[in-house]
DNA sequence: AAAAAATGCAACCAATGGGTTGCGTCATTC
DNA sequence: GAATGACGCAACCCATTGGTTGCATTTTTT
């Protein structure tokens, strides 16, 4: 990948429903929760929030859309487990930016010395 | 800060809304510009996204709100700026998150080899 | 086979978000 | 001093979001 197309418009569309997905406090309490307490189900973390089971779903759904978390049937219960990979990618994603304002720092100083 | 106080409910209230700020096609277009393009005005900002200026005066004001931009009048001109620190917060905060992760995985892995 | 547990599904509701248009204000420039 | 340029403010609109309640469905469990 070529550095002028690591911030393309292509990837702000990319990161965007990403970051969209972290930006809610309960949400990140669920990645939290899936994250050092392992794989649970909806009835046990709804358990430590306060507010409804099928509030709790909707959060897990939009976290999976995301591709944060991963859910498996196991009988009559469903497992939700935290996934790495696209929390890789917002990381990624941060790190793309501030390298490009260290790059724009450059260049200014740069001009100012010259 | 301890290591258990590394992702409280706390910084989850914190982290939120400026993960919030970055959940957006535009607004991460907006930083974009503003990291590589310098400080620029609104005006000249509008010009680079197919919405009014009074709908990017909102989103600047969501990344102002937020911390990742600044700005300062100037004449009859705003002029916004990046502003890299809240970055790194965002950065910090998924860095704990995948070592939260980490630790966890070690967990299992010394529970499943005793 | 009946009760209980875990979830799915749907309707509904209030608030927020992203967008618009219209107009007023203030600094520049001619 | 009058026109222009950059911006602020407010009202309004529609879609989305985060939440609820109620009830149906599917596995367990007893």
């Amino acid at each position: 990948m070529s550095r002028a197309e690591a911030l393309s418009p292509a990837r702000l569309k990319d990161a965007a429903p990403l970051f969209a997905a972290l930006g809610d406090a309960t949400r990140l309490g669920l990645l939290v929760s899936l994250c050092s307490g392992g794989p649970l189900t909806v009835t046990r973390l709804s358990g430590q929030f306060d507010v409804s089971r099928q509030a709790i779903t909707k959060h897990l759904e939009v976290l999976s859309e995301a591709g944060l978390v991963k859910s498996a049937r196991h009988g009559r219960e469903r497992i939700w487990t935290f996934e790495p990979k696209r929390l890789e990618d917002a990381h990624q994603y941060l790190e793309r930016l501030s390298r490009e304002w260290d790059v724009a720092l450059d260049r200014l100083k740069a001009f100012v010395e010259t």
